[in-house]
DNA sequence: TATTTGATACGAAACGAATCGTAATACTAT
DNA sequence: ATAGTATTACGATTCGTTTCGTATCAAATA
C-alpha cells in the first residue's frame, strides 16, 4: 500500500506539464517554457520545483551545480486523479455527465469520433 | 460582452452543489448537509456564503432575517469552464484524451455507453 | 416583558500558495 | 587569478482561502 499522491496545485501543474513533455529538465528550461506563457520570475520557478522536491512531486540529480529535475508523478496518475475529484465534486459521481459535457462543448474530429466509438465498442464487450 | 464568471473556489463548489440540487436554501440547510460530508462549523459556512455573494456567484433574499441563496451561476456553465480548464492544463487541449481518461478508469453501465454512442453518431452526421 | 434561541455581521487568525529579493556558491571566460 | 555570469538556497512578503470567536440583532417563548 503506497502513501496517496500529492494533490499538485495549478502552478505545480504547469510545471509537470513542461517536464512530462521533455523527459527531464532544468529550472532554466522549465522556467523559459513557462516564461512563454505568462510573466513569471526566474527565482519562482525555482522555487516552486524546490517545493515540489520536498513534497516528492519530482525527483532531482544533484551531480552538477545545475541541477536536473524528473517528474516523480505520471501523467496518467495525475489525470486519474483530478479527474475522478472532478466527476465527485463536479458531476456527482457520473463520468458519463462528465464525458458529454467535454464531448458537446468543443468540436472534435471525425477521425477523433471514430476513436472514441472504438472504446466505446471495446467497453460494452466486456 | 459579460463579465467574465469568477471562478468558483474548492468549498464554493460543494456549497455550490448543494444549491444546484436545492435550486435554493438558507445557511442551515446548505450547512447540515455540508456536516454529513465533513466537520465544519456553522459561521464558517455562513462566512464563506457571504463571500460567494460578494463574488457574485449566489444571490439572496433579504426579506427575511433568515436569508435565502439562489445561486447566480449555472451547473452547466461551472462545469464547462472547469472542463475547459482542465482540458488545456492536464490534456494538452485535447478533450477527446479527456473522455478517454473518464471512460477508461470508471466502470460504466451498458445503458450509459449507449448514450454515450447515440451522442457520438449525432456529433458526427453534421 | 424578560429570557432564550437562532440568525447575521465582522474582524482576526491560521494556513497554504505564489512571488521575489538577496546572499552564497560554483562555473566561465578573460 | 580575477571578473563576470549563472545557479541554488532561503527568508520574507503578499495574497487568497478557510476557519472561528464574538458581538449584535430579531424572533420565539416562557
Amino acid at each position: 500500500m503506497s502513501a496517496k499522491q500529492v494533490k499538485p496545485t495549478e502552478s505545480e501543474l504547469e510545471i509537470l506539464q513542461v517536464l512530462w513533455n521533455k523527459e527531464k529538465a532544468t529550472v532554466r528550461e522549465v522556467h523559459d517554457e513557462l516564461a512563454k506563457q505568462k510573466d513569471v520570475g526566474y527565482t519562482t520557478t525555482l522555487k516552486l520545483m524546490q517545493i515540489m522536491f520536498e513534497k516528492g512531486l519530482v525527483e532531482r540529480d544533484e551531480t552538477n551545480k545545475t541541477h536536473v529535475y524528473v517528474p516523480l508523478v505520471s501523467r496518467e496518475k495525475t489525470q486519474k486523479q483530478l479527474v475522478g475529484k472532478m466527476v465527485d465534486t463536479l458531476f456527482q459521481g457520473s463520468p458519463t455527465q462528465l464525458v458529454m459535457q467535454a464531448l458537446g462543448n468543443h468540436k472534435t474530429s471525425r477521425r477523433e469520433l471514430e476513436e472514441i466509438q472504438k472504446l466505446l465498442d471495446n467497453l460494452k464487450n466486456q
